[in-house]
DNA sequence: ACATTATTGTCAGGTGGCTAACAAACTGAA
DNA sequence: TTCAGTTTGTTAGCCACCTGACAATAATGT
């Protein structure tokens, strides 16, 4: 869905975080996308250089950079189609505790995977 | 687990069916581990530059490649550890009827995409 | 027998992850 | 005040995935 306008998934996702919370901290979507410092760099770094993203200097902290969408995003954002269908495709009808106890094994594990590798 | 050892997960894969299953056709790889053509072949290539893998090239069909573990590749595996550790500790204790749930809702989610993707 | 089609592997180029190492900027404690 | 430590972003280099295009080889149909 997104071929059409060269967008990558991730690069999908950072304008859908500029579109619905506004300008963002480049630091703060490191956690909000749950990615490496150095993945966000390169993924702005491609969506600044396709003209829909801004990297602004903070004035007190030199060091962060406020991410702002362009005219030319907010643009682009307004013609993509709308994704919700794909979950709506993959989960619909589908038991509702059925999905509850999917999220839950999948929490756990992945929880106990962290700490594994924390411990590593 | 693997760093020490200069592997990827999908280079620990190509080895494991070769050591379980002997010699393969690489195109029957490509069916095993659900990855691309193009995939598989640049992480064989890897494997033959490091000299765990040799692919020979078929008598009767010459554009086939059977894939064999050499004599370096089987020392490696033997002191590789075991991964089913990663398993246990993922999903050790976690009720069985969940964790049946869980498969039952991810494979549901991924035919339906994949019919999904097919139609696109 | 020959032309078309299908199969197999590779190459090129892109996305998106990671780690390690670095520079610049800020923070705080001696 | 200065200097060590922390935070933030970037760069370089790797792995693993993808698509699209290509060459070589089989297989098939007229």
């Amino acid at each position: 869905m997104l071929r059409p306008y060269d967008l990558g998934a991730t690069q999908w996702y950072v304008l859908y975080h500029l579109a619905h919370d506004g300008p963002t901290m480049q630091r703060d979507l490191v956690q909000t996308l749950q990615v490496e410092r150095a993945t966000l760099s390169a993924i702005v770094s491609v969506l600044v250089r396709k003209g829909f993203v801004e990297q602004v200097s903070d004035r007190v902290d030199q060091r962060q950079k406020l991410l702002r969408m362009t005219a030319a995003g907010t643009k682009l954002w307004n013609e993509l189609p709308d994704l919700a269908v794909i979950h709506d495709v993959a989960f619909d009808g589908i038991d509702d505790a059925a999905i509850a106890a999917t999220i839950q094994v999948l929490q756990t594990a992945t929880e106990r995977l962290e700490k594994l590798t924390d411990r590593i």
